[in-house]
DNA sequence: TTGTATGCGTTATCAA
DNA sequence: TTGATAACGCATACAA
């Protein structure tokens, strides 16, 4: 039954030491071709599978990282589900398990302990918990960590983010080259980084065509849809015939009260978003939107983690670009 | 910096022994009431933090479970999604850390051996993922397992499920109830024991009221989306009233075409799905569907597992009802 | 190139 | 109720 096989057993049906049997495995330097070739033959044969604890306890190191995230709730889903998944396999194509910590505004105790202390090697943190007691802790603390999301904020933490400030003046410009003249907003919670750059691109976007923005258009968010249904009222009653939206479901839930007072969208109304969550999607609407490139936020974020758990000490902030969906909300 | 202080740490600075302060810190029984709590203390005050790694190496326990997704692609994560998000927040409230094994069709070799190797103590799968060799092979190990989904199958496996038979009847005679006459459907890949019993509740629904069920109604889909699209051409060839998809991204697809096609929804194509992903959207349309209990399905995995890896034997299947959402596919 | 011996931090097994 | 001490399985500095 749980009859573990050990190194022990391998180095002993091989012929050799331990240690040899050791550097054999690890493919270390230092081991004689043949040997190597026949301890990894045994090991196999006998169905050795190295112990995990062990290896970590010995070795300082465990090929596990964390991934923290704030799960705000239901409608975070599609953007923090997406960044689990390409996480997992950035991670797993690079032989790292994944540690997920979901629940960052409350973990309890004992996943708390989880991450830092051994089990886990290196954490990549989604901007969505940063502004958080626990998180901050964890940052401040010495293992390892990649940011993603958190744009080049005081603590000097390596970042990979979408790039959020020309891309948001992209869409935004969009709406005004298609006609519209009173674009209002929906912005994320301002003190957070992505949200402010996303207004700022907001901003830029008027300021290139030398337009003005009227103020009265813009309602700040934190990103929930829920929130942003009630502010769209309020929006929506100052005759805008263009909205963005910080994030999609904010722009979802503009569409939501416009086409509940009557409006024709994009003939009325012009709505844009930010995310790309519907990109590929089979319902409706499909909004106009920047689309988060995942992937490659995942695997940079990985990609970075594994440079700074090997001793970097780059605190660079990395953007990638996303691509403009053209969805049947605008023009 | 990287001070990190040790049991033996503890120990000294209390004044006693390392298993002392090792019973005192784990509540076991031998210790003086005032000792135990000068312990804890001081651990308090010195900050300490027990290693994972020597902790599962010397107990054996290891206060982690894994879950193992099959990660079909982007169409499965409103599933696959919500419950990522639930079991790791029923782990957490159990003090568990979970290990995601997010790519279970082809995981790399390190990320197996994480799994089966020391560091996880017990593994949620879900069934998405279950005819796999490596999965089969997990599930054969003598590591604590339950599974999602699975159904009352070959292997005894203590598993935690949405109840699939009744439920696909009850969304279907819905349809039969309102009018529809010839209702076809799209099925789950029918090797699977959840698509299997959906296809089973919807000619149950049929036999109930008396009703034949004309087979050239029904074509086994896959779940997924894009090919519930292809499939959606010939079955609407056959001029239904209604259709029951096996899951909402099937259903989706359908209503899809149908709108392509000219038809109106419901009013001569009524559409159901099964999961519930629309139960709570602001997009449209929102299909009449079954409503997983995710959570408790995921709770339900996560208690099952504990007491599994407690050294229960129990085996058995446990059915969660889901409810019924009336979207606006059906009248 | 190989083997020996020690350490990693904790829990568990014994005596005391 | 406590305290030495032996596992746990592996990696590695050091010696051979």
């Amino acid at each position: 039954m749980g009859k573990h096989v050990t190194l022990d057993d391998v180095a002993r049906a091989a012929g050799v030491s331990r240690a040899t049997a050791s550097r054999s495995l690890n493919n270390r330097i230092g081991v004689r071709e043949d040997v190597r070739r026949n301890v990894q033959k045994v090991a196999k044969s006998l169905g050795y599978r190295p112990n995990q604890a062990a290896r970590t306890l010995a070795g300082g190191s465990s090929s596990v990282i964390g991934l923290v995230l704030g799960s705000a709730g239901p409608r975070s889903y599609s953007y923090e589900a997406v960044i689990v998944q390409e996480v997992a396999k950035a991670a797993s194509e690079s032989d790292l398990g994944l540690l997920l910590v979901a629940d960052a505004l409350a973990p309890s105790q004992g996943v708390r302990n989880l991450l830092s202390d051994g089990l886990v090697s290196g954490v990549v943190v989604s901007v969505v918990a940063t502004r958080n007691q626990w998180v901050n802790e964890l940052l401040a603390a010495d293992i390892p960590s990649v940011l993603i999301g958190q744009g080049e904020s005081e603590s000097p933490i390596r970042t990979v983010e979408v790039e959020n400030l020309e891309s948001s003046a992209e869409v935004v410009g969009h709406l005004l080259d298609t006609g519209c003249r009173r674009v209002g907003t929906i912005t994320g919670p301002l003190n957070r980084y992505d949200a402010a750059m996303r207004y700022r691109g907001y901003r830029l976007a008027h300021e290139r065509r030398s337009l003005e923005v009227d103020d009265s258009l813009v309602f700040e968010g934190d990103f929930d849809r829920d929130r942003a249904y009630e502010l769209a009222a309020p929006l929506l009653d100052q005759n805008p015939d263009g909205v963005f939206g910080a994030n999609d479901q904010s722009a979802l839930a503009v569409y939501r009260r416009a086409i509940e007072r009557g409006l024709v969208v994009p003939d009325q109304l012009s709505v844009a978003g930010f995310d790309g969550s519907f990109a590929d999607a089979y319902v409706s609407p499909r909004i106009t939107s920047m689309v988060q490139p995942f992937r490659e936020i995942a695997r940079g974020a990985v990609g970075a983690l594994i440079e700074v758990m090997g001793g970097s000490n780059d605190v660079s902030s990395q953007y990638i670009d996303p691509d403009i969906f053209f969805g049947d909300t605008t023009r």
